[in-house]
DNA sequence: TTAGAAACAGGAATGATTATTGTTATGTAA
DNA sequence: TTACATAACAATAATCATTCCTGTTTCTAA
């Protein structure tokens, strides 16, 4: 029995995640939890999350702008990416049509990401108001 | 009319994006066209990629494994991706239900990305190959 | 033909992520 | 508790897709 070892920075790591709402970058975690623990490392926040995802602790809802961006909610479920701000949003009341894809595609389907894009009400009104200066 | 729209290189990797249906890189793009355009330089590949996406002529399927991937087609339409052999395929037989979002989403939603991810057949097989051995 | 603008090549720069290496912390078993 | 095996870690170098920059070429319109 090997088991899985335990450490403050790993538990950190993950905590911070799942209660970010945000769906944060690997360096959006680093920030956040430096100045608590002076002594961790990026690379050990991208080791830690690219581990617990390949484990299936949490997800990936993919990359803007070059960046991945995870998520602590492993069940899937939409998102909205502002494309302006960059805000990543959970969408409710929509599911994604994981079991029909499995029906339409030939291979097996083991995750779905359906993800929308466009601006957010905050983005608009920002725009609309520069537009009356 | 100082518009100028055309050129050689630009058309080339047009069409060779709209003819290719394995939603190609830039890199594939720029490996295609080299032997016929041996004065072509990558970044010409990835200036005009980017240029098309912007104007809405081809679309971005998304990056896997960290490189983007393209498409010819811009209607919205799901796509299938084996984690195993990264090969992106068209989903036939379900809609993206971008209306739908729009209601419940907060922002006005401009594009909408539906992806499967899993095994695809071929994949599949080969496992299934290896594990007899 | 010629001037001005856009396209281009080549290569340097950028920036997110990953790999490496030597060190430290942790779980386990005596 | 103590010692050991090993996972976790920091620091930093390396990687790799993509973008930026600069000087040159090509196209278009007059």
């Amino acid at each position: 029995m090997t088991a899985r070892k335990h450490s403050k920075k790993r538990d950190a790591i993950l905590d911070c995640i799942r209660a970010a709402t945000a769906h944060p970058t690997a360096e959006w975690v680093y920030a956040q939890l430096k100045p608590e623990i002076p002594d961790l490392s990026l690379g050990t926040v991208y080791r830690n999350l690219a581990a617990f995802k390949a484990e299936g602790v949490i997800a990936s809802v993919g990359t803007v702008d070059g960046m991945e961006r995870f998520d602590g909610i492993t069940s899937p479920h939409p998102h909205f990416v502002c494309t302006h701000c960059k805000a990543v949003l959970n969408v409710d009341g929509i599911d994604p049509p994981q079991e029909l894809a499995e029906r339409v595609t030939c291979g097996s389907v083991r995750d779905c990401v359906l993800t929308f894009y466009g601006i957010c009400n905050q983005c608009v009104s920002v725009d609309a108001e520069n537009k009356t200066n």
